[in-house]
DNA sequence: GAAATTATTTGTCCTAGACAAAAACTTTAC
DNA sequence: GTAAAGTTTTTGTCTAGGACAAATAATTTC
């Protein structure tokens, strides 16, 4: 068995992904794919000999669509009817009645070419350039800021792969982390813990505070990404921070988001402050009590304006 | 309701976990969970007003520790048992053990009490001082390979914080990510495709491998981590790559890493090499036909010069 | 002592029902 | 017409105990 390699056991068919597998690539819990499947009748894996499911490749693609479909606001019910054709077209619509909104143009046309070209260096070129031209939070707001949301738009247009996202964001976390480490350490109030909760695995937020953050003169302390609430509370106290500051982007569930946060909040020294931002809270109605909510990376420098006025007046009054 | 956030609902009792973020901050199925409460009487949580489980912090505790335990190789149904004071304990000894072997000092003495510092700067500092002192090959091999290791035990011994863990995570990728910058480019064979499975979320071991590759001259290309096979496949077609290199930290279990291998061989066009690498694969009996174990960063440039030799015959001959 | 056989341990999957939180929709009040 | 309050639908997560195969440990055989 060791040196006849030729015809490895093949337990299962080639290219079928069993259940667990799909949660992880697709994101979605093992009960949501069974229960979704009774109710809909969509996905409708096959089964194997055991009588386990056994998804082929076009149901897990279409699960990672409506994944995403959903993350931009789009329930699951009517999204499972759907042709796989039939979601791109709408969420291609959905997309351009946003697009009527007056702002400044996305940075997504002159970025796509190079996400897409077969060369790296000219994506990292781009942004080094932007970074040069425009200072670090004029770079974070104006560019990376709507190139993170062009780039999953036209993931989920089928216009970028996946892999071409995670290039994308490769390079941005290290024009982004180059141009942290050069920028002078001021230290002043306040002190701010950075990180997210478990399940929130994105750090080009975390990365874009930071460099807001410390454009502004706060003292950042940044724990990478999923640091468990018990841990966060520790570091707070062990770090004497003022702040613990949280990112969010919006593949997490605006509802587990809440309880985490609301949970932290118990947790947390009620001196401590939580800020919590990124695009997950934008469509928030009810604010968590005691947690600031930032919905945009613009509102920075209000809130720490905002944090040091109430800071300055408690230390002297 | 809005205004009034004096007494917030109190849906669950402070400071008890439900079973999903038990999931998400021990990393233990729910399913697992579950069963072990079933056949081993532990963890045994309460149940709130919907007979639904919740579990008391010190339980968590315990599942966090055992679950780091297991990563070393040991077994649950005996480690439950057993109190957290007894499993530091046996860990203990199971270490010293292991350092009985003869090898080079762990420069955890020297960096332990810069982590546990509090004040991030000098840790920085000396991380850049010895990799300006070591080269970044030997850095990497000699400093921060040994002080990943020693930073993982002695967080299960109790003598660090998962919170100082990140931060040490933190400063490491920074160094590592500027060294990498500043390296020259160099194109020559073979092109890699650097990322992790979905589920395997360290980077360090990426950046670890990504360094090494460099200095030896390989055009690398990451795409961080938790890359979905599929998207492997497309990326590693798309840009012509000759191997895909993965990282395994043994965060992650031997079982479904070694299913998610084999299931990338068998979609990978065969002409495109995988190297596995990460300290998962240490304790690895039966390797994966088709692949290629790396088990320690020493051994790239051996593999390297391989890759080199073999395909410089398939050209020439 | 190595290889093959048997026993134990362990994680994941199964079914189908239940329920609460969130969202969408409807009604009522101003 | 808009805002608040009430109702319905939608949706994700949890429950139970049984089953089974893959991995590991223990035993036997050569």
């Amino acid at each position: 068995m060791s040196k006849t390699d030729i015809a490895p056991k093949r337990t299962k068919p080639l290219l079928l992904t069993a259940i667990g597998r799909v949660e992880r690539e697709t994101g979605l819990a093992k009960d949501t794919l069974r229960v979704w499947e009774r109710r809909y009748g969509f996905p409708k894996p096959l089964r194997d000999g055991n009588g386990e499911r056994v998804y082929p490749p076009e149901q897990v693609e279409k699960l990672r669509v409506i994944r995403r479909l959903m993350d931009g606001g789009m329930r699951p019910g009517k999204l499972v009817q759907a042709s796989l054709a039939e979601l791109s077209e709408r969420f291609g619509a959905s997309r351009l009645e946003r697009r009527g909104r007056p702002g400044a143009p996305s940075p997504l046309a002159q970025y796509l070419p190079l996400i897409k070209a077969r060369e790296a260096g000219g994506l990292q070129r781009q942004l080094a350039h932007d970074l040069m031209r425009l200072g670090l939070q004029r770079f974070v707001i104006e560019v990376v800021a709507p190139l993170n949301v062009g780039v999953g738009e036209a993931w989920t247009l089928g216009d970028l792969e996946i892999y071409e996202e995670h290039l994308y964001s490769e390079q941005v976390q290290h024009v982004l982390r180059q141009a942290l480490a050069s920028a002078p350490r001021m230290t002043r109030d306040p002190r701010m813990l950075l990180t997210t909760l478990p399940g929130e695995q994105h750090q080009i937020g975390l990365l874009m505070a930071q460099a807001c953050l410390a454009v502004e003169g706060a003292e950042c302390l940044s724990l990478g990404p999923q640091t468990p609430a018990r841990d966060i509370v520790l570091a707070a106290r062990a770090h004497r921070v003022d702040v613990v500051g949280l990112s969010f982007s919006s593949a997490v569930r605006l509802r587990e988001a809440r309880a985490a946060v609301v949970d932290l909040r118990k947790r947390l020294d009620r001196s401590i402050g939580i800020w919590a931002g990124g695009g997950l809270w934008a469509g928030m109605k009810e604010p968590v009590p005691g947690v600031t909510m930032i919905a945009s990376l613009d509102a920075i420098p209000a809130v720490l304006a905002q944090w040091r006025e109430q800071h300055s007046k408690a230390v002297y009054a």
